[in-house]
DNA sequence: GTGATAATGACGGCGGGG
DNA sequence: CCCCGCCGTCATTATCAC
């Protein structure tokens, strides 16, 4: 075996040396963080362009390079983040005060809300409520109004509230989906453009000073002065963490940000922890000091991560990031269309082919296993990219669709654990954990990672593969506490939850990320928003965080 | 053979960022 | 203005379990 292997190696490094005309030989042996070149002398140049695909600014990338050299991509990468962490806290300042729109340099997140005005429901959850108390003394069931105010949306009359309650009774879809439509167009209309202005400038503008999406700071990039300040409402216990995408319809996150207690997103994207982008927003409420990842750190590109594609990777190739993991891969027939074309063109393709190979290479997240020969990822190396180890999701009577889908969904480990990673020291015997939406365990897992007890996890979750996954994780991973398997949010209820909490004495944490079907970007036909079918249990994940919150005042756990 | 499940190919648009 | 990327859905076909 190992002689073939090294065989094999033979013969590509005289294959690459013949196509590239004055590489040296070492070349094939120096470290795959290295990218392979042709010419020595336009290096510099070859990681700069990786620098700059990777989303860096040219003027910092430059520069760094200028401090620095050309070759050593390590001391230029330090340098890159170096700069825009200086960038990024005198300008924080100075935008904020310089800012005409924004009152002074103390305003708070908070304060923007109420510069709106009372137009708009400054305190969704009081709207929520009233309307909820409203329709149940007029004699509906408390999930009738639920599923109505929520399919609706807050802003609907309570009127058509009403018609829509009784159409569902009635057991008339086609009037109830007329209506719905109906109701979901106005209501965006009713909330009102000018109103959101305010929030969607500050976030629009936060993202502008940072397109890294590192929220409140990554490893290596550390944003030293931020202190956010929680509203009261919002504060634990529990300690809640909630996730979903970043890119949402227009209006989504305010929205959520509303119920979860006006508490600020955090935007982080997945490619400053892993191999792969993933780009997500959480709204949570633990502190933001002291944070730190687990080890061993994975693999930061894709050659690292998968070092059997190095041997094949073209040069012309400049991926170092893989694209967002998704619930599907690439068709079998688009890597077909790729080899043909490349055979094809002979062993230096023109421009205009490199670039539709380029393109569908980053659409579906190809690899390259062989000459000329592009693959989707197994799910085994989605496993190790998401942060889980191999095999997490196979055997088991589960298909390889099914691995891919619920891989898609899932948290990616090493950056939830990095935020999470602040409760280490403040349940050092264990932990209590309501998961709702747990998927494949990736909180549970991030949990374990950080050497937190698991005591009593109660996890909330549809899929009976994703139930079994987790079921054989804690069962492989010498767990001791308790797990409880719950199917769906909606059985959560009031009653329930007093029953679970009388047996852990309360949770310490409130874990999940509801469905983003309906706000995601690459759903073509039912991107509805979060009223949407599957992306409005939205909703249960907050009703569900505040029976605990008052639950957890009541009887005086925590 | 038949129903159930798995695998596969085809399918734009919105919004962020430059 | 252009470029790029996105936790997806649907209809059809292939395979599987009896």
């Amino acid at each position: 075996m190992g002689s073939n292997g090294d065989s094999d190696d033979i013969d590509w490094s005289d294959d690459e040396v013949r196509t590239c005309s004055s590489v040296s030989s070492v070349s094939v042996h120096i470290p795959v963080f290295t990218p392979p070149t042709c010419e020595s002398s336009t290096s510099g140049s070859k990681i700069n362009n990786r620098f700059l695909e990777m989303g860096y600014p040219s003027r910092v990338v430059l520069k760094a390079m200028e401090e620095h050299g050309e070759d050593d991509e390590e001391a230029i990468l330090n340098a890159i983040l170096t700069y825009l962490t200086l960038e990024n806290l005198p300008k924080e300042e100075n935008h904020v005060s310089n800012d005409p729109h924004i009152s002074d340099s103390a305003s708070t997140y908070k304060e923007d809300l109420s510069d709106v005005g009372n137009a708009l429901e400054s305190q969704g959850q009081n709207k929520y409520f009233e309307t909820m108390n409203l329709l149940e003394d007029m004699g509906f069931q408390y999930d009738e109004a639920f599923t109505a105010i929520n399919r609706c949306g807050l802003e609907t009359p309570i009127e058509e509230l009403v018609e829509f309650i009784d159409a569902a009774k009635m057991g008339k879809e086609d009037d109830l989906q007329d209506l719905q439509v109906g109701l979901n167009d106005a209501g965006q209309s009713r909330n009102g453009k000018k109103q959101k202005l305010s929030r969607e400038e500050r976030w629009t503008d936060t993202g502008k000073r940072m397109p890294l999406m590192i929220g409140f700071g990554v490893p290596n990039v550390g944003i030293k002065t931020i202190h956010r300040e929680i509203p009261d409402a919002g504060k634990g216990p529990p300690y809640f963490y909630y996730e979903n995408v970043a890119y949402t319809p227009k209006g989504v996150w305010e929205n959520m940000s509303r119920f979860l207690y006006e508490i600020e997103p955090e935007f982080v994207d997945s490619m400053h922890f892993s191999a792969a982008a993933r780009k997500r927003g959480y709204i949570h409420n633990l502190p933001i000091d002291e944070r730190f990842p687990i080890l061993p750190i994975p693999p930061s590109t894709i050659q690292e991560a998968l070092p059997i594609t190095n041997k094949w990777w073209p040069k012309w190739d400049l991926r170092t990031k893989l694209n967002c993991i998704l619930i599907r891969h690439g068709s079998a027939e688009d890597t077909k269309k790729i080899k043909e074309e490349l055979d094809k063109s002979g062993p230096d393709p023109p421009e205009h082919v490199r670039k539709n190979v380029l393109e569908q290479c980053r659409k579906y997240n190809f690899v390259w296993v062989g000459k000329n020969k592009v693959a989707p990822l197994d799910p085994d190396e989605i496993e190790v990219i998401m942060g889980f180890s191999k095999c997490h999701t196979r055997g088991g009577g589960i298909s390889t669709t099914a691995r891919y889908q619920c891989l898609g969904n899932s948290f990616q480990v090493d950056t939830v654990a990095y935020h999470l990673s602040v409760l280490k020291k403040l349940f050092p015997s264990g932990i209590n954990v309501l998961s709702l939406f747990s998927g494949i365990g990736g909180a549970e897992v991030a949990l374990h990672r950080l050497g937190i007890p698991l005591k009593f996890i109660v996890s909330v979750e549809s899929s009976e593969t994703c139930r079994n996954i987790l079921q054989s994780w804690w069962e492989q991973s010498n767990q001791q506490g308790t797990l409880i398997h719950i199917f769906d949010v909606r059985d959560v209820t009031l009653g329930k939850l007093k029953e679970l909490m009388d047996m852990s004495h309360g949770f310490d944490l409130v874990i999940g990320g509801s469905p983003c079907n309906n706000l995601a970007g690459r759903n073509r036909y039912t991107r509805d928003g979060l009223y949407g079918d599957q992306s409005s249990l939205f909703f249960d994940y907050f009703r569900i965080l505040d029976l605990v919150k008052k639950i957890t005042v009541y009887r005086g756990y925590g």
